[in-house]
DNA sequence: TGGGGCCTTGATAGCGCTTGCAACACCTAA
DNA sequence: TTAGGTGTTGCAAGCGCTATCAAGGCCCCA
């Protein structure tokens, strides 16, 4: 079943066929309507293989993120996918569990495809990952954090600013003793950069060094427990904790609970990623709302518009964070 | 660039090319090495589009979930990529949040690609999912939820059951009057198995009618939240809430701690999904440990299987669930 | 009435690869 | 020595579209 069999039954030639599904308004009413008809009594849908390779460009968007199973980026990916899918975009997705190696292995494999664009998640790549995206022929973007010389595109927030200003926002409620617990730090580099941000705030503020929890593993409330424990089990408890993402504040909120320690009145508790959850918790739970889906619907935005116009360039769009002060510090 | 530049520098034919790349057994090893040689210092990559047109057969796989945002699918789309990538296989992925219309819309776009294998979620579909799927000239695998008939392959479990075995653990617990929660019932056909599971096990055992709350907007600790308040606020409060996810029992652990009403001594809870957190809050949460991995590797593996080997079948996987007791009931 | 646009349509040359088929060399068995 | 394998390699015909270019019809204005 092809587009001759179709142009066959409709009476006029391939091409004719081809313009009717690809450029409808070239064609006169009269015969679009003749081979749509043809088509549809067929059964016939154009192979998007054959498409891609005679126009040298497929729609597919190749995206990489870190990880499918936190809802941050599926919250992206469905951002994205929801206008990307509609203008007859494919996402082809890949995940690489903060690993730079497997990042560039992705990226090659989307760039195999000869994609209309690839997105990939951070500003930091390796050296391989960083030359083959800029000798792609295609846009670029890079998303979640901002860099001052972005590949081509970035589409985010600033994660160190994010850690300042809940640094400041703790200092604000009167804690001086602070401490940072972070998820997978030595990998997740936004998650670094976040307390990065957060201590030089405290050191600004002449408090002294907070302490920082660096913990090995992934983000989980098992994680949270563990470093809530040590913490509060050190010789000088802190008044004050930040953590990377909301379960591991989750994981503390249990183990308060568990303790008797009460929050926020003995320590001040602070997460990252505004989960569903945090906004109902006992205590509710301060965070910091980063723009999930604003993220993807920019970036499909922004592709979408380069796909239109070829001419169009690359820009750096800030999308900000939002601080949500609630019940927990 | 293409197969014939590298055919050039290396002194063969393309078709030799073309075959150090597709099947490197059949070429001499001297040719091979001096082939790949030759690309590498090209700097050449095939293109999978004009190898996928040619041999009739792309090496993607579409996916079709129900959603992005929960670890559910998220667990099972990493499992399946982790496999299916290394072979060679791109997962070409789409949701519907439980739009049985948008299935539809996604399943006709991935077959549009021609794609090697096709993966769709739960076992009922529209009319026309099921033909163009039934149509499709390649495997399609049903996974997470079983059926007797499948399309083709079905991977998963029994909802049903496992809302059967919560009941019967709360059962067990010595709790009569029981009560079921369930998010977006409407839609998620695999939550409402779940719910007639448990209702249908709680009539079996010669016990009251148990409450269901169907609650319409996905699975939340807000809906959690409302949902324990209504059915504690009720004239005579179940002794025992199953939850047809985890984060909604969450919700009620949070309320029930705003309320000062204890778990599991005033009453049970128990959830679905085994989210990490469920091990850790206060008290741990009782809950249905599904095989999201497991679905992911088996889904993974049934393909790649039936890649080699096009004679082979289709087939039906049970994998079963596990109810994991805890203390909240 | 004729010439210059403009709009449709068709013919056809690829897009970059895979693969059946034929050719050839080299070997083994009779 | 010869017939028949076996293992490599090249040739060339597509895979199913898109896009370029030319042709034809039509309208408008001079």
């Amino acid at each position: 079943m092809r587009m001759e069999d179709v142009a066959a039954v409709a009476g006029v030639s391939v091409a004719t066929v081809s313009r009717a599904f690809g450029k409808p308004d070239s064609v006169s009413p009269e015969l679009r309507r003749r081979v749509l008809e043809s088509a549809e009594r067929l059964g016939f849908r154009p192979s998007v293989l054959a498409g891609s390779l005679a126009s040298a460009r497929a729609r597919i968007v190749g995206v990489v993120v870190p990880s499918l199973l936190t809802s941050f980026f599926g919250m992206t990916l469905e951002a994205l996918a929801g206008r990307l899918g509609p203008a007859g975009y494919q996402m082809m997705v890949g995940h690489h569990e903060y690993d730079l190696e497997r990042e560039e292995a992705l990226v090659a494999a989307s760039l195999d495809w000869s994609p209309a664009a690839i997105v990939v998640t951070g500003a930091t790549h390796s050296r391989a990952t960083l030359s083959a995206l800029a000798r792609a022929e295609c846009p670029v973007v890079e998303m979640w954090e901002l860099s001052e010389r972005p590949i081509d595109t970035a589409v985010g927030f600033s994660s160190r600013e994010a850690g300042r200003a809940v640094a400041h926002h703790l200092i604000a409620g009167g804690r001086r003793r602070l401490a940072f617990v972070g998820g997978a730090m030595g990998r997740d580099l936004r998650a670094a950069a976040r307390g990065q941000g957060f201590v030089e705030a405290a050191r600004e503020a002449g408090l002294p060094e907070p302490r920082v929890e660096a913990l090995e593993e992934r983000s989980s409330t098992a994680g949270g427990i563990a470093a809530f424990a040590r913490l509060m089990d050190s010789g000088e408890p802190p008044e004050a904790i930040a953590f990377s993402n909301d379960f591991l504040a989750l994981g503390a909120l249990f183990e308060a609970q568990r303790r008797g320690v009460r929050i926020p009145e003995d320590v001040a508790l602070a997460g990252y990623g505004d989960l569903e959850f945090a906004a109902n918790s006992t205590p509710t739970l301060t965070t910091v709302r980063p723009p999930h889906r604003a993220i993807g619907t920019a970036v499909a935005d922004h592709l979408l518009r380069r796909f239109e116009d070829p001419e169009a360039g690359g820009e750096i769009i800030d999308l900000g964070f939002e601080l949500v002060a609630r019940a927990s510090g």
